[in-house]
DNA sequence: GGCTTTGTGTCAAGCCCTCGGCACAAGCTA
DNA sequence: TAGCTTGTGCCGAGGGCTTGACACAAAGCC
């Protein structure tokens, strides 16, 4: 499949991070397999407007987490034991409502609130 | 109320990002209304361990956009007119509703599994 | 073998953010 | 009036991130 990573300019989020953490989601949600290529650095940094050390570095920590393997010359792939732990997929979801719900809470919305919220975003 | 504001140390986000943000999503839902007052500079810099002055930019900036009100001596207060435009509170948590649908869509979560784990946060 | 692709490493420069401290001005309070 | 509180401004120092460029090494391709 083609990769689809995009980078939010008004996220004060470093550029190298949000293109690590959304790889990471990928390869935990399993959207990337073991083996499946990357796109090269310089044909991703040109795409996200960013710098090539930009992107090797995101490359780099995740390699370092053991994730992706890369070889010169010979790309950057998702690393064999890249897998996610027994049900990470489903925990991530998981946490990311998790998250969503605590957040919509302490801002005082109500369960109701929430749930007619998610109503029109989901065909229940 | 008691103000909860909290930094997550892990988060890049710059702290002063963070403080601007949540203050404005407060009042946003309004849990903080025209004339509330906000913590002292000092207060709130001590109680999340930052400089005085980080915590004086999130104030400063808010105040441009019309959301709070600074007067030496006077402390800060939520503006008279920083009520949210009509429907802002409903906007928000449609907002973030709409944002968490959306990341775990990209990441292949089908809306079935979306719905499962909502409802493990959510008594329906 | 020769060329291309690709990841890695380095470097200087610049920008943004934070810190810690200090001084100052304006409002509030006793 | 006198003192405290509070927001504002400035400063130098330090760290993190990005940029742009260049060189290098290893793998793949013809």
């Amino acid at each position: 499949m083609t990769l689809v990573l995009t980078l939010q300019p008004d996220d004060p989020t470093p550029p190298y991070q949000q293109v690590r953490r959304q790889l990471a989601d990928l390869i935990t949600a399993g959207l990337l397999g073991p083996g499946d290529r990357l796109p090269p650095l310089r044909q991703l940094a040109g795409d996200l407007g960013v710098a090539v050390g930009t992107v090797g570095r995101a490359y780099r920590e995740l390699e370092q987490e053991g994730l992706l393997t890369s070889r010169r010359g010979g790309g950057t792939r998702v690393a064999a034991h890249a897998r996610a732990p027994e049900g990470g997929r489903r925990q991530l979801l998981e946490g990311m409502a998790a998250e969503f719900v605590a957040r919509a809470r302490t801002l005082g919305f109500t369960d109701e609130e929430i749930i007619v919220a998610l109503g029109r975003q989901l065909p229940s």
